[in-house]
DNA sequence: AACTATTTATAAGA
DNA sequence: TTCTTATAAATAGTT
């Protein structure tokens, strides 16, 4: 933005993409502290460099409770199908096998931040209450699957 | 920034501050998406205005994936390391990658079902897989619980 | 919503 | 990498 206009495409050049890259990160992450505090706002910033390190920024210091409030706010946003699970076609099998075993710990974990955001070891207490919580959960899941099969019966009673 | 600085604190006029909001929050967007494009990088930023409404962006379209590898990266800052996910050591690699990518599909359901607020279309033959994981889940907490009280039991003995 | 006077951000150079 | 500086962008206050 200065001492030339900048095309918005990729900077090929390594070193000027490195150091535009820092020098507009931190800029970034800059203006979304200001934008929550002079409105008001929570913000949440995560920002993966084409190397895979992640800078991140959550105004209220805890971005899994904004990732929390995202998931609830974004629902009924008709989700698109998440992304098929796909891994290379040429993988060794064993690495594959682990690709997948590490995403379903991220799942799992995902679903435990969800009641509460254990966010370490998890005492006898939050043990039993993620245990309540499962057990309403299936609770919930028989519901509706005996909603679900009278549903189908109706309409075979009706066709 | 213009015709004055701007004290870094709450805006209190809230027409002021709403249009400061609004301005910025579509400044904050751009410089995101910007970043992106100029630095080969990925990033998320979701917006929570004072009132609850949300705003988002995910440069590569997919907050959600965007979330797990966000989880993932996250992790080892102190994570509980996840139950060891096993499978069966003579099984075909084949057919554990599909076992395991089928056990993907079904968390991610039942993250969207918790989420969505149990919105999201299942099957019934997929509520009964969910079902029967969760079920495996607690019986896994069941066992945590009684080892961790079994420990406390042992402090008590030697003191 | 448009318009500018200024402040900020930053690209290129040192 | 860090500093400098010319310039592009963003935006605060105004209309």
């Amino acid at each position: 933005m200065a001492r030339g206009k900048v095309q918005m495409k990729r900077i090929e050049n390594s070193v000027h993409r490195q150091v535009t890259f820092c020098k507009r990160r931190s800029g970034l992450l800059k203006k979304a502290k200001e934008l929550s505090v002079l409105c008001d706002a929570e913000i949440g910033v995560f920002i993966f460099s084409a190397h895979g390190k992640l800078y991140e920024l959550a105004t209220n210091g805890n971005m899994q409770g904004l990732i929390e409030r995202y998931m609830k706010s974004s629902r009924g946003t008709s989700q698109p199908e998440p992304a098929a699970i796909e891994t290379q076609p040429d993988m060794d099998a064993k690495e594959e096998i682990n690709m997948l075993k590490q995403e379903i710990e991220i799942l799992q974990k995902g679903l435990r931040y969800m009641f509460g955001g254990c966010a370490a070891e998890m005492t006898l207490d939050e043990l039993t209450e993620l245990e309540k919580h499962l057990e309403i959960w299936i609770y919930q899941i028989r519901s509706t699957k005996f909603n679900l099969s009278f549903d189908i019966n109706v309409c075979h009673l009706h066709p």
